[in-house]
RNA sequence: GGGGGCGUGGCGGAAUGGCAGACGCGCUCGACUCAAAAUCGAGUGGUCAAAGACCGUGUGGGUUCGAUUCCCACCGCCCCCA
């Protein structure tokens, strides 16, 4: 038993001869069609890597194994989305450096994922905090400053007065910093923002022709939120200098409209206040500041909550003085702040209306009484001069047509989309390539200057009083630039700056003149095949779709989307263990007994549970401890056995011993354990039909599972085939020729390994993919069900090539068949070739 | 509240209109062993003593010769967004 199989062995060999020899160098041969395949960006936590990870990056490493077999250049990078919040905290917290923090994270990453022997040009790996990287960051901020599409604006953020900080949307849940507790303000500060508006409609128009899942191009479009409607003026009475415009959808409901809301951070507010109501209205306002946009919502879809200004309006359409309101259910952050309620039409307007005694008035035909529910539906306009008896989109048309005439409105296109808030109070992050005048206007550092390096500093917090922690390093801050005195930006750009644009620079990843070279660019294009977890769907593809949009338009790429096809894996979850006060136990200190979970030893009944993985639970599993017990090809094996890729489902480490034992009954099938030599059983032998079968299938499986991603379903098919395998007194090399090609993406040591040991020539991965013969897969006799009724009563044997009237007759005379056709007659036969029999009766003769 | 997804043995899953449970885990029995592990072989949805029959893919209904698969309603779970 000295030879048996040893992934710790023959693992590590393959993966320095892989190395040594650039096995999976991406070249730029243009006499090859181009692959790229792509995971998401991988942030190098303190962790290291989880289970989790290597499932996308396994179904990558797959997919370009194969490509390579089938003739293709592939782009397979890796690299590391390396700014970011945990290391600046993890900094704070021991004392460290983010930079010795992140660095440490990498190589842990990097020496994770060398051992699962994934096929990456580890020449072309990334470091979105590395200056050389940054520097083409900074530089694309640059060019959007430059198209006016960078601004600074005054938004309200959430600021932690505890922490002395800015916290981000995630980071706060019902007013508190989710980590400490602490309670969070709502505060405006300057900004940058990044006009992704600008591109909405393009961003909504390029989903078409993705091959995306259904789903995320949903997400995106709802995201989006395109809705075609009409600017209305309204004058406030009596003051008619005074007005505000409304965004509505149904601008043929306008003479429904009996009063109009303002948010409560409309500047018309403290101008248009009476000042008998102005306490109230005050109060009101200052309420809502304190809510953010996602809470007040939640708070209205409860109770509807407002103030009347004691102000009115004009409703242009039919003259009459209608009361403005101010109420947190309209945000001043989507459209204009401002709106017209329509209550007879609308449903929340409904429910201010009954709260508030505000009238109800019907315009639009169809529903029941309007004053006890709102009428969403279509109709024609009614109790309304200009339009009554037109149907809802003339009459849309027509009232829109009549307010631009007189100057008191026009038709608009209104996206949800807001734009993006670019800048975070940070430390870890790119620093804006930006300097500041005196005066407050903004000046761009000169390209030839770039990079903008972040400055060391020993202390990440932010100020006392407030600023960014880079605002501590005076001396950076503080430059002479044409003899004037500036000062550089103290913000940092977010996380996701980097995640822009990084698949362009794996493309050209030391190039020192621009972000990627046009020639390398042309090569490769887009992305062919891009796959992550579905919590990206919006956010990250978004942002990095508008990059990409606007480095089209300044000539960079030449593609106008940048993942042509996109794949989301399934979460990785696991059990958990939990006592009845709550207390979490590690899978190991738990037993089962009788059906039921127990803490070991101990008569403690356990709560199990299919969970995300994480340490407070301590359910976490690590691929490093998986591979050290049943090697790289094992762990990539079962990760792609458990089930569908793209389906949510828990890792069951004894579920690993299958695909062990596989690789086990596989290697002894080659190799004699005794003496190491090649197994004396394998020879030129002609395969029987059979297993050629098997092969064949297994072949099939394989090749469309490439196709559609589909990775669990071959994997059983190949252990079908070492399964039959096992035990045959002579094993076809031919057989096994192809197995090991097919096998290769899969488990790629071991796959070499056995190649090497059935003394073939080459490289398994340097065959080419076997074809399957569909004469192969048949079977001279065919194997039926036989039903009566719909009910199977019996199993037909016959010669493929039977005839219809063969088949039917043989079925009528299996004996269990022949028993239930007794005192029937048959009404119906139905046959489908190779598969089955019905036939249907009813009592007779 | 909106959007998306999922419900099949003890467990992961297979079958997308045609023999439900492939493949794997676990379990049971057997072989090898002083013994254990590893390995190999057999069995394994439930009920009935059984040839065989009946029941069975979240629940209820529908379409069909035939439904895990298609349609309608409901229940439960998960994810994303608000």
């Amino acid at each position: 038993m000295q030879h048996r199989y040893a992934p710790e062995k023959i693992e590590p060999r393959w993966q320095r001869y892989w190395e040594e020899n650039q096995c999976f160098r991406a070249e730029e041969d243009p006499d090859k069609p181009k692959y790229y395949v792509l995971c998401m960006f991988p942030y190098p936590s303190g962790t290291g890597l989880h289970v989790g990870n290597p499932l996308s990056y396994t179904a990558v490493d797959i997919i370009a194994r194969y490509k390579r077999i089938k003739g293709f250049s592939v782009l397979n990078p890796i690299g590391f989305d390396a700014f970011g919040l945990p290391a600046e905290r993890a900094a704070v917290r021991l004392g460290r450096n983010p930079r010795d923090i992140t660095r440490d994270n990498i190589a842990t990453f990097t020496r994770q994922l060398k051992r699962l022997g994934f096929s990456y040009d580890w020449s072309r790996a990334l470091n979105t905090s590395s200056p050389e990287y940054y520097k083409w960051t900074q530089w694309i901020f640059l060019k959007m400053y430059e198209k006016g599409l960078a601004y600074l604006a005054e938004v309200p953020v959430y600021w932690c007065p505890a922490q002395g900080t800015v916290l981000a949307n995630e980071e706060v849940q019902d007013g508190r910093y989710v980590e400490t507790g602490d309670p969070v303000q709502r505060r405006v500060m300057r900004q940058w923002m990044l006009r992704i508006t600008a591109y909405a409609q393009r961003l909504l128009d390029d989903l078409e022709g993705l091959d995306w899942p259904e789903g995320v191009l949903e997400m995106q479009r709802n995201w989006i939120g395109r809705s075609e409607g009409a600017m209305v003026t309204f004058r406030i009475a009596e003051q008619p200098r005074r007005s505000f415009q409304v965004f509505t959808t149904r601008p043929d409901t306008l003479y429904g409209a009996t009063w109009c809301v303002l948010a409560p951070e409309h500047e018309l507010v403290k101008e248009i206040t009476t000042p008998e109501l102005a306490a109230s209205v005050n109060a009101y306002v200052e309420r809502s500041r304190q809510l953010s946009d996602m809470e007040r919502q939640i708070a209205a879809e409860k109770e509807k909550s407002g103030v009347f200004t004691g102000a009115f309006a004009i409703n242009p359409v039919n003259g009459k003085r209608i009361p403005v309101w101010v109420a947190d259910y309209v945000l001043g952050s989507y459209g204009t702040g401002a709106i017209m309620a329509v209550p007879a039409h609308d449903q929340r307007d409904h429910a201010f209306a009954l709260k508030f005694g505000l009238p109800i008035v019907q315009v639009i035909s169809g529903g029941r009484d309007v004053q006890q529910e709102a009428w969403t539906g279509g109709g024609v306009a009614v109790n309304s001069p200009l339009i009554d008896g037109l149907e809802v989109e003339r009459a849309k048309k027509r009232i829109t047509r009549w307010l631009q005439e007189r100057g008191l409105g026009s038709f608009k296109v209104e996206y949800k989309l807001r734009d993006w808030l670019f800048s975070r109070q940070r430390y870890w992050g790119e620093p804006f390539p930006i300097l500041h005048r005196a005066d407050g206007s903004t000046v761009p550092v000169p390209e030839d200057s770039l990079p903008i390096t972040l400055p060391a500093l020993d202390n990440f917090k932010p100020t006392a009083d407030g600023r960014p922690p880079l605002a501590r390093a005076t001396d950076w801050v503080e430059v002479e630039l044409n003899g004037e005195k500036l000062l550089r930006e103290t913000n940092t750009m977010p996380q996701w700056a980097g995640s822009c644009w990084y698949y362009l620079r794996y493309m050209d990843p030391h190039n020192q003149h621009e972000p990627v070279s046009a020639k390398k660019e042309r090569y490769w294009g887009s992305v062919d095949l891009y796959i992550g977890g579905v919590e990206h769907a919006v956010l990250h593809l978004l942002y990095a779709r508008f990059w990409h949009k606007v480095l089209y338009d300044i000539g960079l790429v030449s593609t106008r989307e940048p993942f042509t096809r996109l794949f989301n894996q399934g979460m990785i979850l696991a059990f958990s263990y939990q006592d009845k006060n709550g207390k979490y136990h590690s899978p190991e200190s738990a037993e089962q007994r009788d059906g039921k979970w127990y803490l070991k030893g101990s008569h403690q009944e356990l709560k199990v549970q299919i969970e995300k993985m994480s340490k407070s639970k301590l359910n976490v599993v690590n691929p490093s401890d998986i591979v050290a017990r049943f090697g790289a090809d094992a762990f990539r094996l079962y990760e792609m056995f458990m089930g569908p890729l793209e389906q949510v489902k828990p890792w069951q480490t004894s579920g690993i011993q299958g695909v062990y034992r596989f690789l086990q009954r596989l290697w002894r099938l080659v190799v004699d354990e005794t003496t190491g030599e090649p197994n004396q059983a394998v020879g030129d032998f002609e395969a029987s039909p059979e297993t050629e079968r098997y092969i064949n299938k297994a072949i099939r499986e394989t090749t469309e599972g490439m196709e559609h991603i589909r990775f669990n379903t071959p994997i059983s098919r190949m252990m079908e085939l070492v399964n039959h395998l096992t035990g045959q007194p002579k094993i076809p090399r031919s057989v096994l020729e192809r197995l090991l090609v097919i096998l290769s993406p899969y488990a790629p040591h071991i796959s070499e390994e056995l190649w090497e040991r059935l003394r073939l020539p080459g490289r398994a991965a340097q065959q080419s993919w076997p074809e399957w013969d569909l004469a192969a897969l048949q079977e001279d006799t065919v194997h039926m069900a036989v039903q009566v009724q719909g009910r199977k009563r019996g199993t037909l044997a016959i010669s493929r090539d039977a005839s219809r009237e063969q088949i039917l007759e043989a079925a009528r005379n299996l004996d269990n068949v022949a028993r239930h056709l007794e005192g029937m007659e048959v009404v119906k036969e139905i046959l489908v070739p190779g598969r089955l029999v019905n036939l249907v009766v009813r009592p007779g003769r």
